[in-house]
DNA sequence: CTTAATGCAAACCGTTTGCATAGAT
DNA sequence: ATCTATGCAAACGGTTTGCATTAAG
């Protein structure tokens, strides 16, 4: 019932070889988000030549069909996500690119009562902390210049 | 000790006819947010055209000055806004592209909390609240589709 | 067999850049 | 007079698209 296979069935789309490639990369690479030319490259590794084309189609197929979240940090290529069960948040490091998930029902909670005073019915949001992650924080220390 | 042409001289850069007109544009837009070709459409308008070009080049210069903020909301084009004392996240509507801005302690202290947690030192954070606004909510009932 | 997916290369779109000219100090 | 800013148009980089080919159901 977790097969890749079984999951773009039931998302009503054709099990293709990229599209089962993709997935699986993006699975394996679950800490990892990984954007559109590193999942070209990972595929290349394994000797899977697929196009960058249809890995921007496969993408964006597998958004809507809900699979995936596509991540968008500051101005940054598209990053993607296997779609978990729960909502969460990014911390991303400025320095190595590293990303950890987060979740706090306070924050939640306030952005909800924060929208309703402001009259807004929210859909959705985005919220990225960018900082330096404990180990870019030992290779540069605060008075690096 | 308001002017734009002081302004510009404290941040060390010529005072020019695009850079004043652009700030103006900015600060007249200021609830308005407003990106690049925006700024270019209205200065058309008041009779003004200056290149693209020129108008990416003094945001941009503006931005490192810290006159001005750049905001990137989702995947769109960057927008501006002019810089203000305060910090402030932003409520952007999905319909009519409004945008609010909105400051929370607690939202801000959880933030600090969270990265500390996570061996994290943040630098600067994003958070935008995309939904309808008011006005956009009445025009779109709930049972849209 | 029919309909959708893939690959390629060209198009796109926001943004940046090189270079000659115009302008600020 | 000097040195930077501007305008133009071409380049750029990530992403999308048209079309012929290939593969899934």
């Amino acid at each position: 019932m977790n097969g890749i296979p079984e999951k773009l069935k039931q998302a009503g789309l054709k099990v293709t070889l990229p599209r089962i490639r993709i997935l699986e990369i993006l699975g394996q690479n679950a800490g990892q988000h990984a954007n559109a030319e590193e999942i070209y490259r990972l595929l290349l590794q394994r000797g899977e030549e697929i196009g960058v084309a249809t890995i921007y189609r496969v993408l964006t197929q597998c958004e809507q069909a809900g699979l995936i979240h596509r991540l968008q940090f500051e101005n940054d290529r598209a990053m993607f996500e296997p779609a978990c069960d729960s909502h969460h948040d990014h911390l991303v490091c400025a320095r190595c690119g590293q990303v950890e998930e987060f979740y706090d029902e306070v924050i939640e909670s306030r952005q909800q009562e924060i929208a309703g005073r402001a009259g807004f019915d929210i859909a959705e949001h985005s919220m990225v902390l960018y900082g330096l992650c404990p180990r870019c924080r030992q290779q540069a220390p605060k008075g690096d210049g």
